[in-house]
RNA sequence: GCCGGGGUGGGGGAACCGGUAGACCCGACUCACUUAAAAUGAGUUGCCCGGAAGGGCGUGCGGGUUCGAGUCCCGCCCCCGGCACCA
């Protein structure tokens, strides 16, 4: 055994300085416009796209998580051959802005600006490869006023409008919210219980779209199945019927949605959400008057989250009305209660407590009759001491000609005589809600109307876009839009008829920015409109999203409903902006969010300064598969180290390899494994190597496994490094070990750029790393030549063997009851069945 | 409650189609180099019994299918994320 001590040895000097050498690298990749990309027909496009982050002040973790993951796929695809467009931008319209510039005094103009400045300075330093020639800013009237042109758009549609509505209110951040801005009853930005106002607002009537935004989900076969499933339950697609009844005593009636009327004849009352217009009317002149109105004031006092959580009692009054049920003509008490919504369905239900286990609990609390219809297999339900209700399907009871029928075919027959006799209607409802859109903010698109006394609401004409923000505003939140306070602003004239009119007051919700700025990076600077229809059609639709799952419904469904739009009026192609969504756990520490509130926050710049971007890179890939949610070790900033160490490593290894390599004569290809010069070790080191790289082709391609491809390589380090330091001199094929060293460093140029780089350079190469190919597996070499073979007696390992690969079965049996140690085990007993895996193992079953 | 994802060494995580459980990294331990330490390099490291050879146990729990189960099936438990009176 030969030793060489130090292993390989290295000057101070040689060692790998991080710092020095990302920056420069940073500047000449700049400088040489390496990343930036125009459309080129010759070439397949593919566009790299993560999640465009809020400007902030600094990166965090999740973003250098979410775009280490985006780089490495945008850079992989362009080794690959690809045209790859991956940009940049900010999505720096928002509160924090205006929450800043009340504190501390500063425009949220400069605000924004400092922050988008310093985060772009960041990830320039993390070495990530946008085209910046293409960054967006959403706050910039460059860009607003598409975002207005593209609420004109809708608006001309017919899905922008106004209405007068009950909406969801944010006390903390003085403004409406969007429902998916509504999370448990609080509001998803600072966490407050939401109330309700009543306003008007403008919505986007995205529920035109909820067949096809649920349909096409199925299309999306490149996205997770979490977000597909949260989706389709945001949608909320039931399938039911209207069912009239008729209000005893009127000639109202009321009309309630069900998915359940084959159990109609078990309604034995009905309840009405409290905002129901009804509710009122039927108490008026009862005895149930006072109890009424008192019940109906108290419940709309409240936020969502008391009137409607999940701890919250049932509660209800009798309206003093009585209904009739059209199917057995009985009549049934109005009831009012906070269990029913308005806002879903009618406002109103058939209540059957037999099968409906609300509607049993709100019984058995106030005493109302309960009725069997529906028979489960098996079992007999007694409706006078059930305590849950049974809503499987079953046999129809109790239900007049219908009795008998099986549930299913029920509905059905129910829903065709409702037809038939004018009672109701076959029905389908969603939980999904028109996109209320208007914000009582400063910091966000100006909605391009302006109101005229004569005129009435009258669009900005497109051509006077964008309506600018007025730099002088006060924008202390007051409960109602700060523009108001701005009297050149509000005061406009009529594009229409050119007298004194009002301009709307009202700021766009952010996400409707981020709804369609994919498609203005792909051609950031069009003048004639938001985005240039050719330019558009060569990139889009995007190859891969990369984001977190915060926006699994939020931004995603919004962006879907814009591009369908946008198809709808034959400006795009495509039917979906997104093919294949990846969407990264989140980072906490100590399994908490990181915030500086928290006081946890790794702080990215204290690790690029320690150990350079592409040890911080490398680390965060390699800890975990990007979907996982991950927690940041204890040892914080340190935890880097050994990332930073094993890219030291490589250094050492290409500068001991280099004379070697570079050495007249070596350019060519080494020997192959059938070569008569061919070393045993040689063979095995480039047996190794290309193993090494399909796995992490494999890994990075197919299966988004940064961390497994990233074990790969360093496997195949390993595997060079002890070629060079155990194979005796004499042995060891230059040409080899160039091979291995430039695959390697082709390789590791997706993760870590800078080391790729420079490394590459020392190998005598001119040309960037980053404009090489992805190298191509051998598969001579990556087919094993010998494989260990398992030998089992009775299922359990008791023995290995090593043989040639593609050994016939009855060898590997000959083999294996030769060995020594399995003929004890087989001694006494009798082989009674042999199973075999080619290459595998062999498995004797004795008794 | 419903939907989605998990539970594997001291830690992060591998095992892709039912076929060597624990790749790779960290930590720990031993050794070399060093006056010493760091760095670097060589090695050991799932648990238990054993001096060793060897044997037994082992992927949340209980069953099952199979020559063979971390992987498939049935029934549970726990953790994370989403939704939550949606009729």
């Amino acid at each position: 055994m030969h030793r060489h001590g130090g292993g390989i040895a290295l000057m101070a000097e040689d060692r790998y300085d991080p710092q020095a050498v990302e920056t420069r690298w940073q500047a000449r990749w700049e400088s040489d416009g390496l990343d930036q990309v125009q459309v080129d027909p010759t070439r397949p496009p593919f566009y790299a796209l993560e999640m465009y982050p809020y400007p902030s002040g600094d990166l965090h973790m999740g973003h250098i998580r979410n775009y280490s993951i985006g780089d490495v796929i945008a850079r992989f695809y362009r080794m690959r051959g690809y045209n790859v467009l991956h940009p940049m931008g900010w999505d720096s319209f928002g509160l924090p802005a205006e929450n800043a510039a009340i504190q501390r005094g500063v425009h949220p103009a400069r605000w924004t600006e400092a922050n988008i400045a310093n985060m772009r300075r960041q990830l320039k330093r993390m070495g990530f490869s946008y085209d910046w020639e293409r960054e967006v800013t959403c706050s910039s009237p460059d860009y607003y006023r598409w975002t207005q042109w593209l609420f004109l758009f809708l608006y001309r549609r017919g899905l922008a409008y106004r209405k007068q509505a009950p909406v969801n209110w944010c006390p903390e951040c003085q403004t409406v919210l969007a429902n998916e801005q509504v999370v448990a009853g609080r509001c998803w930005r600072c966490e407050s219980p939401v109330t309700r106002k009543d306003l008007e607002q403008w919505f986007f009537r995205i529920t035109a779209y909820a067949d096809r935004l649920l349909d096409d989900l199925k299309l999306l076969e490149g996205w997770p199945e979490r977000v597909r499933a949260m989706q389709e339950h945001w949608i909320g697609r039931s399938h039911g019927a209207e069912i009239h009844f008729a209000v005893q005593g009127t000639d109202e009636r009321l009309t309630v949605f069900t998915t359940r009327h084959d159990t109609v004849y078990g309604a034995t009352f009905m309840v009405l959400a409290p905002e129901h217009p009804l509710v009122l009317r039927l108490a008026k002149g009862t005895a149930q008057e006072a109890a009424v109105e008192e019940f109906v004031e108290r419940t709309a006092r409240l936020g969502a989250e008391e009137r409607a959580g999940d701890q919250v009692a049932k509660e209800g009054v009798f309206t003093g009305g009585y209904a009739t049920n059209p199917m057995t003509g009985e009549p049934i008490p109005i009831w009012v209660a906070n269990y029913v919504l308005m806002e879903y369905g009618t406002g109103a239900i058939q209540a059957v407590p037999a099968h409906d286990q609300r509607d049993l609990d709100f019984a058995r609390q106030y005493g109302l009759p309960v009725r069997v219809v529906i028979q489960p297999p098996g079992v007999t339900l007694d409706a006078e001491t059930m305590t849950e209700a049974y809503d499987g399907e079953g046999i129809m009871v109790n239900s007049g000609s219908f009795d008998g029928m099986p549930s299913a075919a029920g509905r059905e027959a129910v829903a065709d005589y409702l037809e038939r006799h004018g009672l109701g209607r076959r029905a389908t409802s969603y939980r999904l809600r028109d996109w209320l859109v208007s914000r009582q903010r400063y910091w966000g698109a100006p909605i391009p109307i302006v109101y005229c006394r004569e005129c009435g609401v009258v669009p900005v004409p497109e051509d006077r876009l964008p309506v600018l923000l007025p730099p002088e505003v006060d924008i202390r939140p007051r409960g109602m839009s700060p523009l108001e306070t701005a009297p050149d602003f509000v005061q406009t004239s009529c594009p229409h008829c050119g007298r004194p009119a009002r301009r709307e007051t009202d700021t766009m919700d952010t996400f409707v920015d981020s709804s369609w700025y994919y498609l203005r990076f792909c051609s950031p600077k069009a003048m004639d409109g938001p985005f240039d229809p050719a330019e558009v059609s060569y990139w889009m639709p995007v190859h891969q999203y990369t984001g977190g799952i915060e926006h699994a419904v939020l931004h995603l469904l919004y962006s879907r409903f814009f591009v369908k739009v946008l198809h709808d009026a034959g400006l795009v192609r495509f039917q979906e902006p997104f093919r294949r969504l990846l969407t990264q756990g989140m980072v906490t520490k100590e399994g908490q969010v990181m915030s500086k509130s928290r006081g946890n926050v790794v702080p990215p710049d204290e690790i690029v300064e320690k150990y350079g971007a592409d040890a911080l890179r490398l680390f965060i890939l390699f800890a975990a598969p990007p979907e996982q949610g991950w927690d940041w070790p204890a040892t914080g900033v340190d935890a880097v180290e050994p990332m930073h160490r094993y890219l030291q490593r490589v250094w050492r290894l290409v500068q001991a390899c280099r004379p070697v390599v570079t050495a007249a004569g070596v350019a060519g290809p080494p020997a192959g494994p059938d070569a008569p010069g061919a070393g045993e070790e040689t063979v095995a080191l480039r047996r190794q190597v290309h193993r090494a790289l399909a796995k992490a082709t494999n890994d990075i391609a197919e299966r988004y496994n940064f961390n497994t491809a990233v074990s790969a390589l360093m496997e195949m380090t390993n595997a060079l490094y002890h070629y060079r330091e155990r194979v005796p001199a004499g042995r060891q094929d230059p040409a080899a070990l160039r091979e291995g060293l430039e695959i390697l460093l082709r390789c590791l140029a997706p993760f870590v750029p800078h080391l790729a780089e420079e490394a590459w350079a020392a190998l005598g190469h001119t040309e960037s790393a980053h404009r090489q190919a992805w190298p191509q597996a051998d598969p001579d070499l990556v087919r094993a030549e010998e494989v260990t073979v398992v030998i089992q007696v009775n299922g359990r390992v008791r023995d290995r063997m090593t043989v040639a690969a593609g050994t016939s079965e009855s060898d590997l049996v000959r083999l294996a009851r030769e060995r020594e140690r399995v003929s004890a085990y087989l001694r006494g007993k009798s082989v009674v069945q042999v199973v075999t895996v080619p290459d595998r193992l062999v498995n004797l079953v004795a008794r």
